[in-house]
Order: structure tokens, then C-alpha cells, then sequence
DNA sequence: ACCGTATTCAATAATTCTATTGAGTAGATG
DNA sequence: CATCTACTCAATAGAATTATTGAATACGGT
């Protein structure tokens, strides 16, 4: 048999596993899924300093997982193929369905997720043909603009408190953000029920909504 | 923000990134997806000694991604979820549709991958309901009698030769094997149609075939 | 209760990975 | 062309990972 091209086969995939076998190296996926961005904006988001940043971001280039590109000043990174993505939403499921500790680890980020109604995709699709509700992105802009669900408005949490009183009293609120691993739609569903208002989150975000076959919206907030 | 909350939840999932961020337990879990093996068997398939595969699998074990249960005097290791072997298939077509190296080493590792022509599993289930062909399954048997496309004989490819007299002459005869990174369905091939046969590989093996939602047959070869 | 065997454990040296620091570079902008 | 900024590179020390060896353990069979 042949061994040593096998070796070198699976060797070449755990260079790829490996890349991603890095907590900042996921959480700078975690962010290009939302949005292409530039080394400072990752390096800032993910609380890294510039030089780790870049380095992990060169990592992740040279194993194919993220491309650069020029853009006037800054180089935007970002994923280099939507298979990509796909990875780090299976990682992400094998890790929360097998292990508990990943269940408190998230517990722990999103102390709120327990206690907020939620809706899946495929419930909310339904719901927007009927037009009965508001959907809420709560993301920063440049994610909204990078790719939306369809007929969402973008309110980005740190907004949402002086905006509040803009959202209609009585139709049904659905938030939602980057995705089961993100707190903004918990912290903004608070606000929206706080303020007497009805909501629910919706379970998934973007990049799984693209997923599971849905149409995206491009663009700045209309 | 929570950053040390957020912190420890993507040192969670890069631990499970990390388990499977090596090329011999690539290899195990590869290995698994087919069926269930002891430790032995496991280390004499993928050419490892005894206490290393024994170790690789426990650290497997302690992320979570396999359970062993005893059988017997053995202790037989399985894939702890459906999930894993998805994830194993992820990172696959990531590494495969990314890298021109992964294209090279599997090149290097399947020689024929390119001389004969393939079916979908699509295609298959199409030509399957009409009944025309054979279907033929040349992994070990203990894979076969784990799980198998119906209606699949299973012939494994050390058998072939002394029984290649036994294949209908005229039929086309479909082979498969463990998936794209095995090379069992195209050497069988090779010796299908060196005999004056009609044949063709599918794609992709029993775990994607599973995947894409098609059923699968368990037991012995009847 | 004992024996035999399948599996795991412990220790170790070689290799690889990581964050930080400070210097270096490329390219846009004027 | 000069300058400024965003980014990358290089060196390094500390930490983690790996294969091997030989010993230890645990369990089923008898």
C-alpha cells in the first residue's frame, strides 16, 4: 500500500485543522464570517495586539482558510471560500453537542440565553410572508452592509438605547445577530421586552441563515 | 464585555479543533467513520504502534469525539456522534478545494482517481431504482457489516482476483469504497474493466452517501 | 482465584507553537 | 519625492505536543 503518500495526504489536512486549532485564530474567523475587515479592526475586535493579529492572520492565509486584498490604505482579510464558514459552523457543532463544558463555557457568555423566547429560521421565514413583525439586525453597520436578511432593519446594539422609543409598540420584535455564539441579540431582546414590547430571538444568524438555503440582502441600511 | 468569558469559550472549541489537528488521528477518525475497531486494529490500519494509536485515541476520547465501550475482550472505539463524521467531511472539502497541495498529494495517493469514469450518488439512486447494474462494495467486511449501500455485494479488494469470474459479464458494475481520499473502488475498477467489463466509481463513499440522505443497510452479507 | 492479553500509563527528549518586542517595508497621499 | 501609516518580519523565551520505551493495570475467560 501506499503509505507514504497517504502520510503526506492526511498531513496536509491537519495542516488545515491546525489552523484552526488556535481560540484567536476561530474567534478572527468567527469575525470575516460577519464581515471582511481590516488587520486593525481585527486586531481591536478580537483584542489582540496588531503584530499577533497579523501574525495569525498570516497563518490563516497561508493555509488557504482567508485571503487579503488592498483597499485604498488597510488590507481587508477575508474568508476565502463560504466552504470555510461551513467548518466553523461544524466545529462549533460537534463542540456544543458533545461536550458540557462547552454548554457552561456558553452559559457563562450568554447568561441570558435560558430566558428569552426564541424562533427558528424556518419559522421566521414563514412569519415574513406575512409581514407581521420587525426584524431587528443588531450588529455593528459594516456587518449589516456586508450581507442582511432580508427586509431587516439595522439597529446596532449600542444605538438601540436612544432609539428604543422608534420601534412599533404593539407588532411582534425579532432580533437577532451574529449567531448562537454572540450576545447582541440577547442583550437587545432585553431592552425591547424591558420596554414593554413584545420579542423573540431568532436562533441562528446570518452566515447559518445563507446556509440553510435563504436569501441575504446587500448594502447600507435603506 | 465579557471577554474572559468569550476567551474561554474559544479555548473550548480550539480544543476540539486540536483533536483533530493531527494526521494520525485524522486518520483514526477516517478510519471510524467506516465502523467501530479496537485499538489494534485501529493501530495496525493506520501503521501506528500500539501505545502511541492508544494514546491519540484517548486524547480523542477526553475532547469527546469517540467513546470506547468493551465487546468481549476488547474495547471497541466508535465515533461519539453522526456529527464528527460531518466534520471530518467539512474539513475535507475545505483542505480539497483550497489547496492545490491537497490536490497534488491526492493525486500522488489515487493515480487512477482521474482514468475512469464517476457517478453521483444522485445518479446512482436513479440507475439503483431501475435495477440495472451491480453495485459493488470493496471495503473489508467489517466495514460492510457496519453499513452499506442496498442492495451492495460486498467483494473486498483482496477477494477480487480469485473472484472476479463471478461478476455478470455484461452488467455495468458501480464501485465504492470508504470516500473520495480511498482508493480501494478505483483499483477494484482497474481490474473490472481490464477483465472486459463495463464500469464506473462513485464519487463518494458510504458516510456522504448517509449524508446526502440516502439509507443505508447494516448485518453480514446476506 | 488465577492467567493471559488488550489496553493504558509514565517518563523523556525532540520538535513545534505562541506572544512579545522592536525593527523593517510597501504603498497611499500630498 | 518625502512622509506617514498600516502592516509584516525576525528573534526569542516559554509552553505545549509528540513518539518511543518499558512498566503497570484491568478485565474476561477458564
Amino acid at each position: 500500500m501506499n503509505r507514504s503518500a497517504k502520510t503526506e495526504l492526511f498531513e496536509r489536512l491537519a495542516q488545515v485543522a491546525h489552523a484552526i486549532a488556535n481560540p484567536h485564530r476561530l474567534e478572527l474567523l468567527d469575525l470575516l464570517v460577519q464581515a471582511p475587515r481590516s488587520v486593525e479592526q481585527l486586531a481591536v475586535a478580537s483584542a489582540m495586539s496588531l503584530a499577533n493579529a497579523s501574525q495569525h492572520l498570516q497563518r490563516l492565509k497561508r493555509t488557504g482558510l482567508v485571503v487579503g486584498a488592498r483597499r485604498g490604505t488597510t488590507i481587508r482579510y477575508r474568508l476565502a471560500d463560504p466552504a470555510v464558514a461551513r467548518l466553523w459552523m461544524q466545529l462549533r457543532e460537534v463542540a456544543v453537542s458533545q461536550l458540557a463544558d462547552v454548554e457552561r463555557a456558553l452559559d457563562q457568555y450568554r447568561p441570558q440565553r435560558q430566558q428569552f423566547p426564541t424562533i427558528t429560521p424556518a419559522a421566521l421565514q414563514a412569519k415574513m410572508a406575512r409581514g407581521e413583525m420587525l426584524l431587528l439586525d443588531v450588529r455593528p453597520a459594516e456587518e449589516f452592509a456586508a450581507g442582511h436578511l432580508p427586509g431587516a432593519l439595522s439597529l446596532p446594539l449600542e444605538e438601540l438605547p436612544m432609539r428604543l422609543a422608534e420601534l412599533p409598540a404593539t407588532a411582534l420584535i425579532v432580533t437577532y445577530c451574529r449567531g448562537p455564539l454572540c450576545v447582541y441579540a440577547d442583550e437587545a431582546l432585553a431592552q425591547v421586552i424591558a420596554s414593554g414590547r413584545r420579542g423573540v430571538r431568532l436562533e441562528e444568524g446570518v452566515a447559518e441563515w445563507q446556509v440553510a438555503g435563504y436569501m441575504l440582502e446587500h448594502g447600507e441600511r435603506s
